[in-house]
DNA sequence: GCCGTTTTCGGCCCGACTGTTTTCAGTCG
């Protein structure tokens, strides 16, 4: 699928033109690249049937980019234009304070090209010369180069929400309402900051409490609305004070996403009204403004989960009073995939049973590995019986949650499973997933997957692309080829809850979803400490659009052990 | 460059803050 890449080029294109002053057009570019981007379908499926123009916000034009890429492996005019404005763009637009305008100002002005030739005309002082530019700008800029260098991309939810849940349990004893806002309520799978909104009757009090918390390394601003610190690991985290009246909007608009909001401003203005962070407004009466759902409610339409905030066809169907009613995280009841001492976890059955038991599951799946994979401690048949044994008595002790027994088998190069039938006949439930030869082009790495489904005893697919957020890229396959055969084969597809797999991710969650495909959550956990991530994949799944029926986790016992055959 | 329940031409989201200015452009969220 190359929808990722091609969005990539729209965006760079939007970029350029912006440092070329060109107006809107930048606009119409990222919106193209923006719907491309969060699209389910293949846009070489789109290309193939001559449908690209049913993607919003691609027209004649930019059709016409597209099919050239496709065909080409190139795009003439981007070409043109890098060679034109030949500034890394993307690296010097993480520097805070610095636009398209300044960028291009100290390109033509200076010969600015890269960090690099930014932090050399800064120190030199050339930069404070400039129309427009002074001594703050330019010591800002070598701040920030710095910080830009050292901040490593963007943080992982599931480490970024644990001290963002803590910040709010300190602080929520002292005010009246408190909530998060930003991605990390919408719960993307990476986040750049950490946004909190509350009602305080005394803001400074409140801010000093804020900004002397044991984890602030630094404090970046602090005033009575807003307060900005940085914790040690260097996460940023924002507290904002906000009218009690105007909560309900003010978290609707730090919420986001921005495309989600841009929508609702437009539908704002179609029926004569204002919307910001203050309220909805018909003229100046505020018609809004303290709770969220009624913001929603004044706009004709049904209140929209955060998750599902990304303009990705939520709003239409709000308006309709369609929207589908996904999964609810207490629905959740079980865990479906995890390790222990048995191969390469590092506490017992008994531990994993006894956290998943304070964790509220009714039901866990052990899937230890199995075969080949001799690093993971893959057990052997004469092992898996063994467990097994172990796994019938503790199956007695506790009698309010239920132990599957699972095993994790490789997908091998051809497909085939590393274990013999004779292994897997027994257990309660086989996950199969790919641990080796990663690079294999789409063609035969979708073959592998595909007759992995058709094995036999193959129940799940464990994280099916393989990707580690910010490490590795996921594996080539055609993941429509593939969801629509594990729909074909009723085999199950994971959404892996490790914070850095979250595997299957958001968008191909929505598409196994429209698919048909029945998915189910696993921690990949393998020590207690990571058995709580499995909120993480619901949010996943609340992310993709899938309802309750969609989530096996949310079936009871007897009717999971039908569906893994037992 | 895209789009249309005001429109096939003329619009394209909104407000706060910062740093530079002396009334505002640029950036951010």
């Amino acid at each position: 699928m190359k929808n990722q890449e091609v969005a990539k080029l729209l965006y760079e294109i939007a970029d350029l033109l912006e440092i070329e002053g060109v107006e809107f057009k930048p606009r119409a570019y990222r919106k193209a690249a923006q719907n491309i981007e969060s699209f389910s379908i293949d846009i070489e499926e789109l290309y193939k049937k001559n449908e690209l123009k049913s993607i919003p916000g691609v027209g004649k034009s930019i059709e016409e980019k597209i099919r050239e890429y496709l065909e080409t492996g190139r795009i003439n005019k981007l070409e043109e234009m890098r060679k034109r404005i030949p500034i890394d763009i993307e690296s010097l637009s993480k520097i805070e304070g610095l636009g398209p305008k300044m960028i291009k100002a100290l390109y033509e002005q200076l010969g600015v090209k890269n960090l690099d030739d930014l932090e050399k005309a800064a120190r030199e002082g050339k930069i404070r010369k400039l129309r427009g530019f002074g001594e703050k700008t330019e010591k800002n800029i070598i701040e920030n180069i710095e910080i830009a260098r050292k901040r490593q991309e963007r943080f992982l939810l599931g480490f970024a929400l644990k001290d963002a849940l803590e910040v709010i349990d300190l602080i929520k004893g002292h005010v009246e309402k408190i909530s998060l806002a930003g991605s990390i309520r919408r719960r993307k799978e990476t986040i750049g900051d950490v946004d909190i909104l509350a009602i305080a009757k005394e803001p400074h009090k409140i801010m000093d409490i804020f900004t002397s918390m044991k984890k602030v390394e630094k404090v970046i601003a602090k005033g009575d609305t807003k307060s900005s610190v940085r914790l040690y690991g260097g996460l940023q985290v924002d507290l904002r004070i906000v009218d009690k009246e105007s909560f309900g909007s003010a978290l609707q608009y730090f919420t986001g996403s921005k495309e989600h909001n841009i929508e609702l401003r437009k539908i704002a203005i179609k029926k004569g009204y204002k919307l910001n962070e203050y309220g909805l407004f018909e003229n100046d009466l505020r018609i809004a403004g303290e709770d969220e759902e009624k913001v929603y409610k004044m706009l004709g339409m049904q209140w929209i989960p955060p998750e599902m905030r990304e303009n990705r066809g939520e709003i239409e169907l709000a308006l309709d009073g369609k929207l589908p009613k996904i999964v609810e995280y207490e629905e959740v009841k079980g865990d479906l995939q995890m390790h222990t001492v048995w191969s390469d976890g590092a506490n017992s059955i008994e531990d994993m049973v006894e956290e998943a038991r304070r964790l509220g599951h009714k039901f866990i799946a052990i899937t230890d590995h199995v075969g080949s994979l001799k690093i993971a401690g893959g057990m052997d048949e004469k092992k898996v019986i063994e467990q097994g044994k172990e796994i019938e008595k503790l199956r007695e002790k506790y009698d309010d949650i239920y132990i599957f027994h699972g095993v994790e088998a490789n997908i091998m190069k051809d497909g085939e499973l590393d274990v013999s039938n004779s292994l897997l006949k027994d257990v309660d439930v086989v996950l199969a997933s790919v641990h080796t030869a990663f690079r294999m082009n789409e063609e035969e790495m979708t073959a592998r997957v595909i007759k992995a489904i058709k094995h036999d005893y193959v129940d799940i697919i464990a994280h099916p692309t393989c990707r580690i957020i910010q490490e590795r890229e996921p594996i080539k396959v055609d993941i429509e080829k593939v969801l629509q055969s594990a729909k074909d084969n009723n085999v199950v597809m994971e959404i892996n809850a490790y914070p850095d797999r979250l595997d299957l991710n958001d968008i191909n969650t929505k598409l196994a979803v429209e698919i048909g495909v029945k998915l189910s959550i696993g921690t990949d956990a393998h020590t207690i400490d990571h058995l709580r991530y499995y909120e993480l994949g619901t949010a996943v799944a609340r992310r993709g659009w899938a309802k309750k029926e969609d989530i096996i986790n949310t079936y009871t016992v007897e009717e999971l052990k039908k569906l893994f055959g037992k």
